[in-house]
DNA sequence: CATACAATGATGTTATATCACGTAAAGCCA
DNA sequence: TGGCTTTACGTGATATAACATCATTGTATG
């Protein structure tokens, strides 16, 4: 397999704007504009509009027309099919880490999940975003399976602005049921089939949100136009 | 939805050599050469690199070291994890396309099938990447369901070269048992579980055909080396 | 004859300048 | 003041040329 990783100036960017819409940076909407960000990172046009181009290829960012680029805002349809994707490639890709996962990754799940935990304790979502991320990103990479994180880190790139925006418009109050600690208990009793069960939950219960922000979008509009 | 589809010579181009490793144009451990690509184009190196940029993106392409470019060479866990993923996500995907498949689409979807047929007799294996890609893709594109459709292309796009190659070493008799038929049988009946089953079973009988090349690989590896 | 070293060529990357296009604001006329 | 035209600016896309890196090869030297 050929799993060089360039190391050019463009892919630092795109490393760097990619961790930042995972960590919820960006909201659905903003503008990205070549020249902006060649400008604010010191670079040419040329490797940036290289990133931004690769961003555009991997659903995190399109064309709104011709010259204006934006990050997408996912309708509720296209948010479904994003967790119905997350549900059938998640719970499995966890199941392969499972046998990898160390003591040590357990502690490091517990400490990512009470960042998650803490954030939502003080109402910062940009935190809970970088948490999240970095508790379920932290097992799938252990399942040393590149095909399918690849496909995962996609979803995640194309979800996020619009997760966090949902999130951010019904309060944070209404994740806070997350499944962490179910997914921690039972990896520290090496209970596979419990943890694989966990994450599906906490991925599900996700799916759940978007469908009660959906039906409550539904309803603000039924009664403003009786 | 920003669905906005450029169309500059770097879009075209993309098109093109998505499409030629699609039809299994191209096999695992070809080069490609930005400059070779330019030349052969009439165009600049600015879009040609631009489009391989993305292909690389997709996995269609992967750097071998900091300045070779090749069609990569999948591995057969890496293949095994293709075929997984394709499994979770394309027979959905066509449970959602089922309802929105016309007598149209059936006869389309038969023509293709007889192509794949035809292609097979005359042991034509670039017709038969080309007509069985037609016959899965008609189906998943009805589905319309971009994100689903996004990751289905990417899986094929990084399967398609090392699966010519595999099916070109062990004789294109291997994948006459192909269940298109059953598929279009259960589309003409309207019975759609049938359908979704039908085509899964498609999917299933190339993982199989996978796995028995990996073992025959295994095989011929332990005679040499008694 | 073998080895060290330098010249050459090929590669992907990037900077600069220009192109083509579209928008929006300013200007102009009725 | 209203409506149209024109101009200016900003956008991404592209061509050209220069840059950095590395493999190869030819040559010189031991």
């Amino acid at each position: 397999m050929g799993d060089y990783q360039p190391d050019t100036v463009a892919d630092v960017l795109h490393a760097n704007l990619r961790t930042q819409i995972w960590e919820g940076d960006f909201l659905p909407g903003d503008r990205v504009s070549i020249r902006a960000l060649a400008q604010s990172s010191g670079l040419s046009v040329i490797p940036v509009r290289d990133a931004v181009r690769r961003l555009v290829a991997e659903g995190a960012l399109c064309f709104i027309d011709s010259r204006t680029i934006e990050v997408p805002k996912l309708s509720y349809a296209n948010h479904r099919d994003v967790l119905f994707a997350r549900l059938q490639l998640e719970p499995e890709t966890a199941r392969r880490a499972f046998a990898n996962l160390t003591q040590s990754d357990l502690n490091t799940l517990i400490d990512h999940d009470m960042a998650v935990n803490t954030a939502i304790g003080s109402n910062d979502l940009s935190r809970y975003m970088q948490a999240n991320f970095n508790f379920h990103f932290h097992i799938y990479r252990k399942a040393e399976t590149p095909v399918l994180l690849r496909l995962i880190e996609i979803l995640w790139l194309q979800s996020g602005p619009s997760m966090r925006f949902i999130a951010g418009q019904y309060g944070a109050q209404t994740v806070v049921a997350d499944y962490h600690k179910e997914t921690t208990d039972a990896l520290a009793r090496r209970d596979c089939d419990g943890f694989v069960h966990a994450l599906r939950a906490d991925i599900a219960q996700g799916m759940d949100f978007i469908l009660r922000a959906e039906q409550m979008e539904a309803d603000t509009a039924r009664i403003a136009t009786p």
